[in-house]
RNA sequence: GGACGUUUAGCUCAGCUGGUUAGAGCGUUCGAUUCACAUUCGAAAGGUCGGAGGUUCGAGUCCUCCAACGUCCACCA
């Protein structure tokens, strides 16, 4: 296609899917297969946070895919051996329960039970591999350039192979054990999950207050009654004249089960006096905290029991007693409840703002229960290391590991590392176990009281693989090095690991960036990423969360088709800031199609431009990518406006690089759009229409924009590119900004920005006194010599841009003209005569009484010794120097004044 | 109970280590169909930076307290 044959609107459809096919096809997503001068580079390598197979991406997956994809590409030019690797996760707990959801919302009513475990994760596996297949065409519909022959996978044989590896050398190390503990139940969903999957909401509940019997001494307190009866303890503080006494004393409790309690009273540091009645029933078998103190007293020699009274089905057991067996809990505490009515046992009722904990998957209320696990020990001296897991997560973002900056895990903002540290610090042994199907078998093998811990199954008959399945965020949380082949010593695990940025939702922070920490820590005693950025998350217009049920979700496909890749990208990226949340809305999106398709016209501008006014075809065709700055060798300077827009081109790209170094994605965007709208179109462009001659210079700056936009949106520029070079933008080198713009420079640039606000002044009074744009006037100003000058030299350009018949300098403005103050300038415009003297002076009055409080309060501040002498002398000039400025100009309106 | 975040033009948001008369986009008002673009162009109106103190020559920008909204955490027995 050619240039003339641009059509005037940009059509992102075709463009996108042709653009993505080249890029492919040349491979340039592949580091292996990036220019020579890319194989020389320092590595970059990014691991994309695989999505969950569970569906398709959302808005949310947008964003981060934008934020990847603008990082990687701006490496990539900058020389870098860049690469994202991509991937998916099978979200073992997040998939199963959407699958079976589906099953039942099918008519089916238990799916476990009505299908087994082989035929449901067929199922699983066809609607995970449905969605992987939708999930990866989308990312490509993005434009992120991900390297799809390292495509990955967190449930395919590689990632098992880590995982089990993994497994077995924590194992090995003692760090995971299997152990009976209280675990986080889930009775929908039959598994266990962790602490970090349990999703606290708020609700009223009821407080009861109450005596297991007559004759016991002590009063105690719950929510849950009916976990009472598995009661088996009281606590009180050891120093609580009220209970001490007690203390060590069994008391025999009838409280109508079948059997009766043996509850002895024990003392505990932890029992906080003034909490309700200052004595604790103590629960070990459905309270992670009671439990603390079985083990405790267990440990002290003074043992007491543990009563598992609530099942894995949610109902009450036979130990319960035989009225409460079968029973719900619900059921079981108003039994429980009326039996201490009854019996006058019942002491107080009130109700109590409570935050239940949920289970974030199934929804449904977290049971505690007493369960055989594998676990992670976070406290555990890792064998030779001297360190244990939870030091070296700490050292990671503190001090860096061994000390060593080079090890350190930089996130972004601040503020995250130390939410991350709170929680390293609080937190307890990872349950590795799950009990739902879809995921990473367990990797340890039982024959009768044998274990064999391994990747594989071991030697002989009568081996029994443990049924569990891992937490999902075990294997996600070897991703950075599982996706580069360990546990094989690849050349890409050696060349890219640590990975170089990471960039997540705060909401995973504890979730996956603690566990990579941890995993790479362990294993490598190195970090699995050096900087980590972290994003907030997409709200929609009203600033609700977008959500299924909300019914506000937004397909990202949808708005692609639409608006394009290119339009979305930038208006997701431009408004946010690290670690905040923002919003999403059509005129964003309106926006960033509009800036799209300027980019386009300026594009088009410019390339049918050089065409019709350069007949000897100068257009250069660039066949060597090293040399991507051909054409600024070409270009001659001759213009006020060239110096201009030249030496702000080198400073947006100077500023545009910094920004993009730092992750300033929104800062970089912005000052871009700003130069390439406001400086380059609404201004350069218009003056190159009058001074022509330009084609050189526009040949240096189109491309050089083209660079600098195309991490943000690859799509266009890229296609833009295309028109007039032969190799390609996305492995083209990322514009060289000299820091040292010539000091000669800011004079010129003083001085363009002193011809533009003359334009928009003289602009703004044939406005103001309501000249119809199509209509010549003639102009007057009154300038002193420098000014003169400029005038004289950019005459064409004014009396165009203003629509002037004349420019005349003058020393005074005729009478019966309209007049204004720019700058220190006095500009008329002949109204022949009709001109309203009141409303000008009216006008002109205005304008002094503003200028006068500014006036004022400069002046006493160059009048006090304190400022003058304290602060720096730059301050101090610049602030004469505009006080002088606005002196002259309130001269000069108020000779105006005078003459009217 | 603890911690963190937010509070700047009608709306959505920028404002780095304190230093010019506080910015952008959208929206609004007025004007425009001239040869890149009406997904456009020109011009304008509109905030004193949640509140109260303090530090400083100087505070949206630092400190203290308060308020509203939001988020996370906690073994609320």
């Amino acid at each position: 296609m050619d240039f003339k044959d641009l059509p005037k609107a940009y059509d992102s459809k075709d463009v996108e899917a042709y653009i993505y096919k080249r890029w492919e096809e040349n491979g340039f997503f592949n580091p292996d297969k990036l220019p020579e001068r890319n194989q020389q580079g320092a590595p970059f390598c990014i691991s994309m946070p695989p999505p969950n197979v569970t569906g398709v991406l959302h808005l949310g997956h947008t964003l981060e895919n934008a934020l990847m994809d603008t990082m990687v590409r701006f490496e990539r030019m900058r020389g870098k051996k860049a690469v994202i690797v991509p991937g998916t996760d099978h979200a073992a707990i997040a998939t199963q329960a959407k699958v079976e959801k589906m099953l039942i919302a099918d008519g089916m009513e238990y799916p476990r039970e009505e299908l087994g475990r082989e035929k449901l994760l067929e199922k699983i596996r066809e609607f995970a591999e449905g969605s992987k297949a939708t999930m990866i065409n989308q990312i490509r519909k993005i434009g992120t350039s991900c390297d799809w022959s390292r495509l990955a996978y967190t449930f395919d044989e590689e990632r098992n192979t880590a995982v089990n590896e993994l497994f077995t050398r924590m194992y090995n190390d003692g760090l995971i054990y299997r152990g009976y503990r209280v675990v986080n139940w889930t009775v929908k969903g039959q598994s266990t999950c962790s602490d970090d999957e349990i999703e606290y909401v708020d609700r009223k509940a009821k407080f009861y207050t109450f005596k297991y019997s007559k004759d016991f001494p002590i009063v105690i307190a719950t929510t849950r009654p009916e976990t009472k009866l598995g009661d088996t303890a009281v606590a009180v503080h050891p120093n609580d004249d009220r209970y001490k006494q007690f203390i060590g004393q069994t008391f025999s409790v009838d409280v109508g089960a079948s059997k009766p309690l043996n509850i002895k009273v024990i003392a505990d540091e932890e029992v906080d006096p003034e909490f309700g009645t200052g004595a604790l029933g103590v629960t070990p078998a459905h309270s992670a905290v009671d439990f603390a103190m079985y083990e405790k007293q267990k440990a002290k020699g003074d043992p007491i029991d543990i009563i598992p009274v609530i099942g894995e089905d949610g109902r009450m057991t036979a130990e319960a007693g035989e009225a409460y067996q079968g029973l719900t809990a619900v059921e079981a505490r108003e039994k429980f409840v009326q039996y201490l009515k009854d019996n006058d046992l019942l002491i107080k009722e009130e109700e109590i703002d409570q935050s239940v904990g949920t289970s974030d998957r199934y929804g449904d209320v977290i049971e505690a229960i007493p369960k055989t696990q594998w676990w992670l020990d976070m406290n555990k001296e890792i064998p030779g290391r001297g360190k244990s897991l939870r030091d070296l997560m700490r050292d990671a973002v503190t001090t860096g590991l061994d000390g060593d900056k080079e090890k350190l895990v930089t996130i972004t903002p601040d503020r995250f590392t130390k939410l991350y540290l709170d929680r390293v610090e609080n937190l307890r042994d990872w349950c590795l176990s799950r009990q739902i199907w879809w995921g990473h078998r367990i990797p340890v093998w039982y024959k009768g009281e044998e274990i064999h811990v391994g990747n594989t199954a071991p030697e002989g008959e009568g081996w029994e693989q443990d049924p569990d399945t891992l937490d999902t965020w075990f294997s996600s949380g070897s991703w950075t090095f599982s996706t580069l082949g360990w546990p094989n010593e690849t050349l890409d695990l050696n060349t890219f690991h640590p990975t170089q940025w990471m960039q997540m939702g705060y909401e995973i922070l504890y979730l996956w960036l603690m566990r990579m920490v941890l995993m790479s820590t362990y294993l490598f005693n190195d970090i699995p990423f050096k900087d980590a950025y972290i994003h907030g998350i997409l709200r929609d217009k009203e600033g609700k969360k977008f959500s299924k049920s909300s019914g506000n979700g937004i397909d990202p496909i949808e708005v692609v088709d639409e608006y394009g890749s290119d339009a979305l990208r930038i208006s997701l990226l431009f408004g946010i800031s690290a670690g905040n949340d923002s919003r999403y809305y059509t005129e964003k999106i309106e926006n960033g199609r509009n800036f799209t398709n300027k980019l386009w016209n300026i594009s088009r501008f410019i390339l049918t431009n050089i065409k019709q006014e350069s007949s000897s075809a100068r257009r250069t065709t660039n066949n060597d990518s090293s040399e991507g700055e051909v054409r600024s060798s070409k270009y001659e300077i001759r213009t006020l406006s060239d110096k201009w827009i030249l030496s702000r081109l080198e400073e947006v790209t100077a500023s545009v690089t910094k920004k993009l170094e730092t992750y300033q994605f929104s800062p970089a965007g912005e000052e871009l759009r700003d130069f390439t709208w406001n400086d380059l179109a609404d201004w350069y462009l218009e003056i190159a229409k009058v001074e022509k001659g330009k084609q050189e210079i526009l040949m240096h700056i189109l491309p050089t924009i083209l660079k600098l936009w195309h991490p943000f949106m690859p799509f266009v520029t890229e296609f833009i590119w295309s028109q007039f070079n032969q190799d390609q933008l996305i492995v083209a080198p990322w514009p060289q900004s000299q820091d040292d713009v010539p000091r000669t420079m800011d004079q010129e640039v003083n001085s363009f920005e002193t011809l533009r606000s003359l334009i928009t002044d003289l602009r703004r009074l044939r406005a103001e006194q309501g000249i119809e744009a199509a209509k010549f006037v003639e102009y007057s100003i009154v300038a002193d010599t420098y000014q003169h000058q400029l005038i004289e030299e950019n005459h064409e350009v004014i009396k165009s841009l203003t629509r002037a018949e004349s420019i005349n300098i003058e020393e005074t403005i005729a009478e019966g003209w309209a007049t204004d103050v720019s700058g220190t300038m006095t500009i008329g415009l002949n109204l022949a005569g009709a001109i309203d003297v009141e409303a000008e002076k009216i006008k002109l009055q205005k304008e002094i009484e503003e200028l006068a409080p500014y006036i004022k309060s400069t002046e006493a501040k160059l009048e006090n010794a304190d400022f003058t002498s304290k602060a720096p002398e730059h301050v101090v000039n610049s602030m004469k120097d505009k006080l002088d400025e606005a002196k002259k100009k309130q001269q000069a309106l108020k000779e105006r004044m005078k003459s009217l």
